[in-house]
RNA sequence: GUGGAUGUAGCUCAGUUGGUUAGAGCACCGGAUUGUGGUUCCGGGGGUCGUGGGUUCAAAUCCCAUCUUCCACCCCA
């Protein structure tokens, strides 16, 4: 009977130990700084109902949500006409109603509104869990990727719009990713853009088409914008918007037009003290630029947005968040405001190893081996073992007395930093003989000083 | 979801116009080396050529379908 070679759905993934040390180690730091800015852990389940999450994330998203097939004989309560159409829209509803979430912000969105008398306002809350996207997978794209997402709900003070700049740079200075660019700009920027081009209701279409300047260029943009059949006024205003390479330039042009918008006018005002704050902020790495063209594609964002890429690996955005007025009100809870980051782990991941910048803590595997010389010396070893273990040392007795060149082999597959050898005459002398794996150099210590080397 | 590539051993890849038993390097296992790994030498295991059909005397090679991975669009972490 021949097996079928075992595979695992598209665009997801196995992780060997060596690459979940290397994860971890990224979780690890995010997961500590989220704890040093005072966000406090949840955890969500992994589905939520199928109504919670349509319609949150414009029709592209729509599309994007992993459903859930009802239990049981789920065709005998599918929509009949449905299914004889082929209307596949029209059947989902009567056939699935359980999906798996597509983000942690509208799923937390709903969590604060449910338990809304058991929580503290202001709310900082962090969770680092999958997300399951029906996405095309490619490069540093998967159908089930972690977020780690921070966000602060039920306050609408700027201070935390510069705070997430500090809790970016903090987290990034921390993995070495040292030169990136966090990108900000503020919607109601570009509501006050679209206003008084007289656009307010082709908002959405001239976000997604000025986003594409990096890509496709100025000619781009405007073909792009010309094919939405947009007013000639709008194109030579664009066009002008492009011309002003410095920041400065740029907001003074849109104090201008904007002397009429209220929206827009608040819009700059925040901007500013955006800009202002992260000036102050005392930023280790971090570079800031006030892009007019940054958009981001999920519609609930109302205010500041961030976007974070790397300068020196091309992978798209490596973190990405902003701040959300009306998301609790869907579910039933007006005058929350909100505003989140959600930094892409297996992006960074991505980067860290092209760049070879995990530290070698994040490549250690076991820290200590005993070699096994047989089972007196075994026997010994393991009170050893005990002990290294109880001092905080995760440690490892290879479990049979096989040739030497076999346990070094085990030890180096294993990435051990250290090898302890402990054979008759070290047993007589009580000592063990420490050699470091990675310079090569070894000598007989006592316990404590070997607990005190491993250690570092 | 639209368009385009890709798939041979665990990994990276050879494989001539279809033609015997499909190869290499690295990795793995054993030995040289009974207390010292990442070097060297010798030997060994491992592939129904992504999967399923079809054309042919004959298919890794040609055709179709399907899956995977990748690229562009869309969107995004």
């Amino acid at each position: 009977m021949a097996a079928n070679k075992p595979s695992i759905p598209k665009g997801t993934r196995d992780f060997l130990p060596s690459e979940m040390i290397r994860r971890d180690f990224i979780f690890d730091t995010i997961r500590k700084h989220f704890k040093r800015f005072a966000f406090m852990p949840i955890e969500t389940p992994s589905m939520e109902k199928l109504s919670t999450l349509t319609g949150k994330y414009g029709e592209e998203g729509d599309r994007l949500i992993f459903k859930i097939l009802n239990s049981g004989d789920y065709l005998r309560k599918a929509n009949k006409d449905a299914l004889a159409e082929g209307n596949s829209t029209k059947l989902t509803s009567s056939i699935s109603e359980k999906a798996l979430r597509y983000d942690l912000t509208v799923p937390f969105a709903r969590f604060v509104v449910q338990h809304q008398n058991e929580i503290q306002f202001p709310f900082k809350r962090y969770q680092i869990q999958p997300v399951w996207r029906a996405d095309r997978p490619q490069h540093g794209r998967y159908r089930e990727f972690y977020q780690c997402d921070a966000d602060v709900v039920g306050s609408d003070s700027l201070r935390y719009d510069v705070e997430l700049l500090s809790l970016i740079d903090e987290v990034m200075s921390d993995l070495s990713l040292v030169d990136y660019t966090i990108k900000i700009n503020n919607r109601k920027i570009l509501a006050g853009l679209a206003e008084v081009m007289g656009i307010a209701d082709q908002l959405t279409d001239y976000t997604v088409a000025i986003d594409k300047l990096d890509k496709v260029g100025e000619d781009g943009v405007i073909k792009e914008l010309e094919g939405r059949n947009m007013p000639s006024s709008v194109i030579s205003k664009t066009k002008k918007l492009f011309q002003l390479g410095d920041e400065e330039q740029t907001l003074a042009l849109l104090d201008d037009w904007f002397s009429d918008s209220s929206i827009g006018k608040k819009g700059l005002e925040e901007i500013r003290y955006l800009l202002n704050g992260a000036k102050n902020a005392d930023l280790r790495t971090a570079k800031i630029k006030f892009d007019i063209t940054l958009a981001r594609g999920l519609n609930y964002y109302t205010g500041s947005i961030y976007e974070v890429i790397s300068n020196e690996v091309e992978i798209g955005s490596i973190c990405g968040g902003g701040r959300y007025d009306d998301l609790t009100e869907v579910f039933g809870l007006k005058g929350i405001s909100g505003i989140g980051i959600s930094f892409g782990a297996e992006r960074i991941y991505d980067v860290l190893m092209k760049l070879d910048r995990f530290p070698e803590s994040a490549k250690e595997g076991i820290q200590l081996l005993f070699i096994n010389f047989g089972n007196e010396e075994a026997k010994h070893c393991e009170s050893l073992l005990r002990e290294v273990r109880r001092a905080g040392i995760n440690a490892e007795l290879y479990p049979e007395s096989s040739k030497m060149q076999k346990q070094m082999k085990f030890a180096n597959a294993n990435t051990v930093s250290w090898v302890a050898m402990v054979g008759e005459n070290e047993m007589k002398n009580k000592t063990i003989r420490l050699k470091n794996m990675i310079s090569g150099e070894q000598e007989d210590v006592s316990i404590e000083t070997l607990i005190i080397k491993v250690k570092g």
